[in-house]
DNA sequence: GATGAATGAGATTTCATTCAT
DNA sequence: GATGAATGAAATCTCATTCAT
């Protein structure tokens, strides 16, 4: 922060300020791979390249790590979601849209993907982690989206649908996706393609499954 | 049941062939609510009314519980959804609605709820899990689901939309008002209430968020 | 022993009064095997053909076993060797090697050879067990031993030597022949052959393994 | 040592590289009073002045304990004993002479005696100890010693003797001797006289027991 | 600030022994 | 007499946390 010390080079960025974020870095690499249980205080510690002691002069137990990683991830994301929601003021499909496409993007970063694999992983076991989430991410989001689906529904643009459960229906499919990837390894052929899921899944969301009466008549005809 | 022997204490309890079952059903009570890692032996032989010694009668490890668990839950539920998807030869929207409604009303059952919710939560940890998870379950339903999608495309009935990433769409907003409900307590008010969520998932699945342009036509004008 | 009872063929003898034998029979083979602490009772009964339970009504413990089948075996052996102790009164040298060839004889049959295996394991952490061997076999085939060499040295027979050290001059070496086979694999090839290992022995503890000086000189000259 | 930092309590003795080598001494202590399997991981941690935690520390299991035991007492023995046998090129019965003194007097100091007696005792039950000590020492040794004979006999030096069988003649005894000791309290008054059992031994290991055919003319006449 | 040796509570698992049937 | 389900003490091993250096 300092003018002098800045960020002068990798080589001499040891021993900085960044020390707690790289135990934050290192814990969450292990706590995807291995839980929250099953990683040891020393691993984190092996990772971050201090010694296991030195992760205790940042956060007084292993839980904490856990607190502070959770914090420090979902803020943001709720942040730029909430931002996109209340830019744009027309036709909620395309908010919809940008969103999607946005958590998309978002998500092929793995860095980012582990935050929400971690939570849906431990928040049993830790309901201050779920008070949390709820409180910084789900409390502020679900609101603003509740209101843009009544919205497009006064303005003519949606149907008539109950605001809150369609919430369900916009973002489950990506929870699936990804949990299908993640905990079966079931996806498509080299990747994620979130971007491709989103698209087949906006069709559906939009014009849904049903091919239109017209078209089945016509091929009818 | 009968009014002398009633449940006079655990002691007197011999040669019951329902052990085994007590015993998954005291665990996985507990691996719901405490997760795998956290539930300890004695625990589950508390909560079951025997000794921890007895368990290992029954079960060689901690961890074969878990897998026993999961066998004993997952094939009955993948076979009434595979008989149901296979019954039914024309529309398949109703097949889907069939089978959603047929799924919400199983995972109302508490004890039909906690098997996914645990498999979830644990799956990561134990690659066995997964394996057998994909193999009797995932494996079978997939395709069968992704031939309903084809055929009903193929029929006219559907609108072209890629099969294996429309099962996201038709699976994924059940899975999020299950687990918004299990991790963090948010669900419509008195209870989970799957069939509402059925049905106004249904009726965006099929027909889309979008107002019908007519609609949109008349309240513009 | 009754002369009705005999013994009636291998198919009426169940149940007999054999029964605590059948168990010795087979904590006999698993000791030896798997070693005292190792072998499970419910291995034992299971041997036996009979329940783990069963055990408990011949034997008050599983300690109580190893002490029935050391005491059932030992007893004979030291008669038998003691017997041909006292039978022969001339050159011990005689009654030595009968005695050696007996020994071998008998501990060719590893039914036999493994008391002594067994009682050297196990003797350190029983010590009611090495007074019991002690007090049926030492301290009765030992002064019989010294008094036959102390006798062979008056007579002259035999060198002076010290007739208690000198026990260990005569057995030692099939201790350490059976030892290096049982516990290392070291032996002849194609068995222990404890009938030559007895040859070879005797030649040096009578002659001495030195050649004789007319030999030494002859091949000089 | 220094006369301010003393043995001031265990509380207060940090880095002590010799930890692995006190524990090592504990182990040894315990196992040969009650047998590996009798002794806990705790009381060898007691015993040593540190916590049950702490043994783990420096070796990954008991089992591997016992293992490291063994090898820092084997390699020197047999070293010595190998130099020795290297060492003298003459009448084989020089060497023989050093060789089993040389263990009489190592053999006296009861750590070193401990050695012999745990690996007997705990072989059969850890197949690598048996092959540790066998690649180690024995398969070391016994080429060495049958060569000496084969040169010995081959020099006019000693009779024709099978020299794979002679080992157990020269060894046995002291094996014998060191058994009735530890085993069952049997041993001359004063102590094991390893070195007046060596005497008696060699003179009749040498020259035999039987009385020379003069002597005993003279005798008779 | 940093280290890592040390602790000790606690978890899983085994098995001799008991005892209702 | 026989059974084997059940018990529970005890053992090994793990690891979050502390603290002397």
């Amino acid at each position: 922060m300092n003018e002098i010390e800045k960020d002068r080079g990798p080589k001499f960025r040891r021993r900085a300020e960044a020390r707690p974020d790289e135990v934050l870095d290192a814990a969450l690499a292990l706590f995807i791979e291995k839980g929250f249980a099953a990683t040891r205080v020393e691993d984190i510690a092996k990772r971050a390249g201090l010694s296991k002691g030195a992760v205790y002069l940042y956060f007084p137990s292993k839980e904490a790590v856990l607190e502070a990683l959770v914090r420090r991830a979902i803020v943001p994301i709720a942040d730029s979601a909430l931002q996109t929601l209340h830019d744009y003021e027309g036709d909620p499909r395309i908010v919809i849209g940008l969103v999607l496409n946005m958590l998309a993007a978002r998500l092929s970063d793995p860095r980012i993907l582990a935050m929400p694999k971690l939570i849906f992983r431990e928040v049993l076991g830790f309901p201050e982690l779920a008070q949390m989430y709820r409180r910084e991410v789900i409390d502020r989001v679900i609101p603003a989206v509740e209101g843009l689906i009544r919205r497009g529904i006064d303005q003519g643009y949606l149907r008539q649908v109950d605001p809150s459960l369609t919430i369900r229906s916009i973002i489950g499919p990506l929870l699936l996706h990804v949990a299908m990837a993640e905990l079966f390894g079931i996806m498509p052929e080299g990747g994620l393609h979130l971007d491709k899921l989103v698209d087949n899944h906006l069709s559906i969301l939009f014009d849904g499954l049903s091919a239109p009466p017209s078209a089945k008549t016509w091929s009818a005809s």
